[in-house]
DNA sequence: GCCAACGTTGGC
DNA sequence: GCCAACGTTGGC
């Protein structure tokens, strides 16, 4: 699949495509749930930065996936944009988690896309090996205290993690 | 489990 | 619109 997506190694050249980080926790959901699914709808941000870069993701856009909290920590695999953020559906269910009272269908508040599980590296990216590459220490995530759970990548970082992570596939 | 960092809330 | 109080995130 990803020798497929090689493909876009050109495509990618002729259109600006984007690249991003989002976090999760594994316990909640995990490269391998993704994997499963095949697809999901990325709900629950209620941060209002992250769902900005939410909203300026587009089709075709990589999506790295980072796992905090629980052991190991770091990035997992790769998604992609399949679907353009929309109103995200939990905000208006009021047993969920997510409800969000001063949402309405006519002015949601919060958004998601949908993602589509694209790879899974043969071996997590640990965030201390992160921390080690002079080529990313500028990521967002690897600044102290960072929060954001929806974030801007450049290419060049991306390109460099999944370097990291080798051609071997999962 | 601690705690620093940071976002949000709400009184003024 | 300031800012203190509070809640959450997330690495360690």
């Amino acid at each position: 699949m990803w020798q497929q997506d090689t493909g876009e190694e050109l495509h990618r050249k002729t259109r600006n495509m984007k690249y991003w980080l989002v976090k999760t926790e594994s316990s909640t959901y995990s490269i391998d749930d993704l994997k499963k699914d095949k697809k999901t709808h990325w709900h629950g941000v209620r941060n209002y930065q992250a769902r900005n870069f939410l909203k300026d993701m587009e089709l075709g856009d990589l999506v790295l996936f980072y796992q905090s909290v629980n052991e190991p920590l770091g990035v997992s695999g790769v998604a992609k944009v399949v679907k353009i953020a929309y109103p995200d559906p939990s905000q208006f269910e009021k047993n969920s988690e997510y409800y969000e009272e001063k949402s309405s269908p006519k002015e949601p508040r919060w958004f998601c896309p949908d993602l589509k599980f694209s790879r899974k590296f043969k071996e997590i990216i640990k965030l201390a090996d992160l921390k080690k590459e002079k080529d990313l220490m500028d990521m967002h995530l690897l600044k102290i205290g960072s929060r954001l759970s929806v974030q801007p990548v450049t290419e060049k970082e991306f390109d460099k993690i999944v370097k990291l992570a080798g051609n071997e596939r999962d």
